[in-house]
Order: C-alpha cells, then sequence, then structure tokens
DNA sequence: CATGAAACTGGCGTGAT
DNA sequence: ATCACGCCAGTTTCATG
C-alpha cells in the first residue's frame, strides 16, 4: 500500500478511476460489439489505438471485463426447452448440489439465492421429458421447482445502474 | 421425394448438417474464446483460414452463432448486489411488466416463465437498499419474489446435451 | 514508426447432385 | 451443367515491439 490505507476497491492505483469517461464508452461499444478493433474505438473515442489498447488490458486485468462469451442459440444445437429450477438442499446435502450441478452439462448457470430454495439453475434439454432425468438427479439431494422458459423479453445484458 | 423437397429446418442446403463435426470443433473452440483468430481456428480443424471465416459466416447468418457478449463484471462498475426476482402480476398488467423490465436498467435479463410466477428478472444494484426502488415499479402491476445472489457456482456457459 | 501477422476479396479447382 | 465448398494469392488493415 503506498500512501492511502486501502486499496481502491477495484484494484487500481490511487487517483485514477477505472470508470473514467472514456472508460465508459469504451465498455459501451464494447458492449455492442466485443470484436471491435482497437483501431475501430480509437476512432470512436477520440484516441490512438495503443492508447486504447492499454485501457481495454487494463479494464481486462483490473477484472472489470471478466471475459469475452460466445453466445449460442441452444434450439440450433438441438437444446431449444430450457427451464429455470429452484433446488431446496435436504440436510448436508448442500455441497453436493452445487457439485451436480458443475458436472451436468445441461445446466448452463447455478446460482447459490437467498430465501427458501438455495439454488437457482438454468436447465437446456432437447425436449420436456428430458428434464426428468436431470430432475432426477437433483431430487437426490433434495426438492426442485421447475419452470420452464416460455420466452424472453429482455436477453442478457450488461445493466447500468 | 427424395433430396430437394423442403429446405432443411435450419436453412442450411440439403444434406449438410449446419453440425458437422467441424462445426462442433468450431464452436467448442469459440465457446472457450470467441476472440480466436480465423488463421487459429484453421490451425486446430486443419483448414484454411477463408474456409473457417466462411463456416462461422455460415454459423451467424443462421443463427446458430446468436452473437458475442463482454462479460462485464457488475461489482466493478458499481453494482455489486444481484438478485432474482420474480413477478407474478395483476390482471391484464402483463405486458406491462415486460416492457418496465425493458426499460429499467438495472434489469439484466428477463424470461417469461411457466407456473405461478410469469416472469424472472435478474436485477443488479449498488446496495441492498437500491432494491427497493425498483421493486416497487414492479409491484405497482404485480407481486413480486426476490432472492439475492450469494455466489455463482457455475458462471454462464454454453449448455452441451 | 516499422515490421510481421491477420483479415477481406476474387478467381480457380473439385466433388456431389 | 449446377452448386456448394475449400484452397490460393492478391491487397488492405491491424497488432506488437
Amino acid at each position: 500500500m503506498t500512501s492511502s490505507s486501502v486499496p481502491s476497491r477495484s484494484g487500481f492505483p490511487d487517483g485514477r478511476s477505472p470508470l473514467d469517461p472514456v472508460n465508459r464508452r469504451l465498455l459501451e461499444a464494447l458492449s455492442a460489439d466485443p470484436r471491435l478493433s482497437a483501431a475501430e474505438l480509437a476512432r470512436r473515442v477520440g484516441m490512438s489505438a495503443p492508447a486504447v489498447r492499454e485501457r481495454v488490458s487494463r479494464l481486462e486485468e483490473a477484472g472489470v471485463i471478466r471475459g469475452y462469451r460466445l453466445d449460442i442459440d441452444p434450439a440450433a444445437i438441438g437444446l431449444p426447452v430450457a427451464a429455470w429450477v429452484r433446488v431446496r438442499p435436504g440436510p448436508g446435502q448442500l455441497p453436493r448440489i452445487a457439485e451436480l450441478a458443475r458436472r451436468t452439462p445441461e445446466v448452463s448457470e447455478c446460482h447459490r439465492i437467498s430465501g427458501d430454495d438455495c439454488f437457482l439453475l438454468k436447465v437446456h434439454v432437447p425436449a420436456i421429458d428430458a428434464l426428468e432425468a436431470v430432475l432426477d438427479q437433483f431430487l437426490l439431494y433434495g426438492q426442485t421447482t421447475s419452470s420452464f422458459v416460455v420466452s424472453t423479453p429482455v436477453p442478457p445484458r450488461n445493466p447500468a445502474g
């Protein structure tokens, strides 16, 4: 620690905000298209390409940019049915459920949440009846509540406070 | 009707699956790192760079690849608190809720689901008490049930059947 | 700023229909 | 003969020191 007692929450050196207006514009542009070249980004924010590269690298190292992801349409790869499944673990079964979720390829995400149910999973299957086998696995360790996804009015996007 | 009656469901020419082994490998590689260059992809699948560019373009146009997304850490941009909110609309309020979700910047995704609750939203706020204002908006049109995200044992990934 | 690599384009060969 | 696909070689653009 240099001069101040506590490092800034995001790990940036003192006095330099990770989210000055330029970086905000960079994140906004990259949210719309993560594959924009540094040269193109540079044009939009009015800076040189190396400068932009440097900023993006810092955003990556600081963890502001956690990564880049490929968005595949599950229906196009034979998984047209999606469901959200809440799981309430039996006594002592909590870690097993997280482990099972990790090993189950049909599970695309799993969140530990507060409330009566401890886990919220997103599951993708080829047809409705294929959900049974997945649920059976989780039912070994607790109770499940399932809801099929009928549509997605707001597809995943980056939040803005 | 031997071969040329109806175009294949995905819009690909007859007899050629959009998911032949090569395309599967491309999707797998791009899932791990969507920013791989066409040249690098070409090395991995043993083809030329223009050929893989062509295949990726087709996967994009066919909608198999829906897009590319930037993964930003919400905590790093001042939104460390995430919650899943289920919303049960009052009579006739269903479309208003989808509209409100779309307009609300704190909402990063919204799914229409089966079951007692009609919508499942993911909400990001700077602090727990900031959830109140968001919920108040939705409570104009229905009832809400909220669960805070405590951890994410399986971060979003691409499912594999 | 210079160099090496990678992205786009058009043209040609091949195999299947 | 047609069409879809992949390779090759041209130029332009971009990334890295």
